[in-house]
RNA sequence: GGGCUCGUGGUGUAGCACGGUUAACACGCCUGCCUGUCACGCAGGAGAUCGCCGGUUCAAAUCCGGUCGGGCCCGCCA
């Protein structure tokens, strides 16, 4: 007899059939009953009447409990059309049981099954297997590999080379805290899980390999956040050699990201040619180096047009060299909605939240009275505020306006719901800072790694002011979250000394860190450049989910505790023994 | 490390600001009835020392202190 899927049924109209599955739910009617069985493709009704099966079976019948195994037999029949379910795929027909297994009992789920996710995370990770079981999860883990299968397709039609890079490597020293392994043959070292094969590629590319892929694990011990996972995720780890210029490897990405957009996800793509803009630009006008521009409401510059101000709070900040910059929210706010704005604002270092409120062509609010009707309605005309609008001010130094309206502004996006899921906003922020300031230890940082290449070359790195430097490093950007990061990378030592002596570091430092990088370099380095799209968060933001653990079969908590395995758990004396630990 | 927030039958919540009978509702579970349901229906039932510890009080799910656990955010992280 024949094995069938759920959905197939329909398809199989008068025939016999064998189905496996789970039992979805039971009606008991007493003389007559029905089970909903379901299996990876979906539900099909069984429908079990006594005239047509032995006691035994109608007997099983009774005793079945909603997710146990079972195996039936029996044959697909069309329903009378007042009995069709135009609500399931497979409602036209049902199976009329003949003989009924029960391959394996269940106790009462501690989850629900049916249904939009109607049991808290907590419980859900602890029974991922039975979370996994619902639709939503299923479609996830389908999706999630049949977006793998276009990439990798995408990948090896434009000449990339799958290869793998050791998991088992060493601690790095920038960046992330590092998984450390203790090496039982080499006690009192330790390897190291990577927190990307960074360096591995780019030996991939010195190594005369033209362009070089793969679904990379990467490892980072860091707090997780909704966005970003604990410990482990995976990239789309990708280098090409003999690229110069980071335009080169974002026009391979570009069709690939459009496609998933539009095709796979069948969402918007809100441009069709990807943007680039500038890091500096996006700090302008988004106060972000991963703005959602799904939404405007960007950022205005009104330095140069209140220097002469009456505020005293706007004045000292622009004579301090600072700035003053403001956004038009269409939104009359509550005062205590304006006092829970304004705690927002202090979090993320503002002084306060001055705002004005727009009525009539005019704009009103405590401190109107220190500015004059001219700056006034310079102010509503800069901003490009309406009637019903309210205009935040940020002032102080231009990193902080920067940063405090663009964080009002991304809260605000989410608050109004002015984030259009079907939408998905891509951009590429270039031209990142080589160097940033590091307020914290009051010294000069790299801004993203030390790998990339600057973008004017060995000259740039002299220049006097090292905060202008601009690196041939690049983001992907979608609906706000960071994507990817890319760069041209570095392949030259020299100018990788000089990089970091500029940070006070001298050879021996440099030689000590990356030596095997450096010394290769010196035997014939391509030029090379590439990224690594972010694999996890890239397919939440195609499903349109906003928590990265609903897009993961077993995800760790927040906590990075993998609630269902237990892990991370003790270790037997033993082991450790044999580690010398 | 810090801030905010949540913790009540198997599951999800209400009750808690203002302490006071038997802790309520929905789903699920159990028993019985039911031959066309698909959120099946009907009747009945079991199931919770309200995360834990301590305090205040005649009396604590409710107030106070502590602690543990979850979630979001900052720090951190590309």
């Amino acid at each position: 007899m024949k094995r069938t899927l759920a959905t197939d049924v329909t398809g199989a109209k008068d025939e016999q059939v064998k189905l496996q599955g789970w039992v979805h739910s039971r009606r008991d009617h007493g003389g007559l009953i029905f089970i909903d069985l379901r299996d990876h493709t979906g539900l099909t009704q069984l429908t079990i009447r006594p005239e047509e099966v032995d006691k035994q079976v109608f007997a099983a019948a009774e005793s079945i409990r909603d997710e146990f195994v079972i195996e039936a037999t029996g044959t697909v029949q069309e329903r009378d059309e007042e009995l069709k379910n135009p609500h399931i795929a497979t409602g036209d027909v049902e199976v009329v049981v003949q003989s009924l297994r029960v391959l394996n009992k269940a106790e009462t789920p501690p989850i629900h099954i049916h249904g939009e996710d109607q049991s808290s995370e907590e419980n859900r990770l602890k029974y991922r297997y039975l979370d996994l079981r619902r639709e939503k999860m299923q479609l996830m883990l389908k999706k999630r590999a049949e977006m793998y299968k276009i990439i990798r397709e995408y990948m090896e039609k434009n000449d990339f080379t799958e290869i793998a890079t050791p998991v088992l490597a060493n601690s790095s020293p920038e960046g992330a805290r590092d998984f450390l392994i203790p090496s039982r043959l080499h006690q009192g070292k330790f390897y190291a899980l990577p927190q990307a094969p960074q360096q591995f590629k780019q030996l991939l590319m010195v190594g005369g390999v033209h362009r070089y892929y793969q679904f990379a694990a990467c490892f980072r011990d860091e707090d997780p956040r909704a966005d970003r996972l604990y410990g482990e995720f995976y990239q789309l780890d990708m280098e090409m050699s003999f690229v110069e210029d980071g335009e080169e490897v974002r026009e391979i990405i570009d069709p690939l990201i459009s496609g998933l957009v539009k095709d796979f996800a069948g969402k918007t793509l809100q441009n069709d040619n990807i943007p680039r803009i500038t890091y500096a630009e996006a700090m302008e006008k988004y106060g972000s180096d991963k703005p959602d521009t799904r939404f405007g409401m960007e950022l205005v510059d009104l330095t140069e047009k209140l220097t002469d101000c009456g505020f005293g709070v706007f004045k000292k900040a622009i004579d301090d060299g600072g700035a003053v910059k403001a956004i038009a929210v269409p939104k009359q706010f509550s005062r205590s909605e304006i006092d829970k704005l304004t705690d927002l604002a202090k979090q993320e270092g503002a002084g306060g939240l001055p705002y004005m409120i727009v009525e009539n062509g005019v704009a009103t609010s405590s401190i109107a009275k220190f500015f004059s009707d001219d700056e006034l309605a310079t102010i509503l005309e800069t901003v490009g505020a309406k009637d019903g609008d309210t205009i935040f001010f940020g002032s102080d130094k231009r990193d902080k306006v920067n940063k405090v309206l663009g964080g009002m502004r991304s809260h605000l996006g989410n608050e109004l719901g002015l984030k259009d899921p079907d939408v998905v906003a891509a951009l590429w922020v270039i031209d990142f800072p080589f160097y940033e300031w590091d307020e914290k230890a009051n010294k000069l940082d790299f801004g993203h790694n030390p790998f990339s290449m600057p973008k004017d070359g060995v000259e740039a790195l002299e220049k006097e002011d090292k905060l202008s430097i601009v690196a041939d490093q690049f983001d992907l950007v979608m609906n706000g979250y960071e994507a990817s990061s890319g760069a041209v990378r570095n392949h030259n030592p020299e100018i990788m000394y000089r990089a970091f002596a500029a940070l006070g570091y001298d050879a021996e430092y440099v030689e000590s860190k990356f030596g095997a990088m450096l010394n290769a370099f010196k035997y014939g380095a391509p030029p090379h450049a590439g990224c690594a799209p972010g694999m996890d968060r890239i397919f939440m933001v195609l499903m349109g989910e906003d928590n990265i653990r609903e897009i993961i079969a077993f995800p760790k908590n927040g906590s990075g505790v993998d609630v269902m395995m237990n892990s991370p758990s003790e270790i037997d004396p033993e082991q450790l023994k044999e580690l010398g630990l």
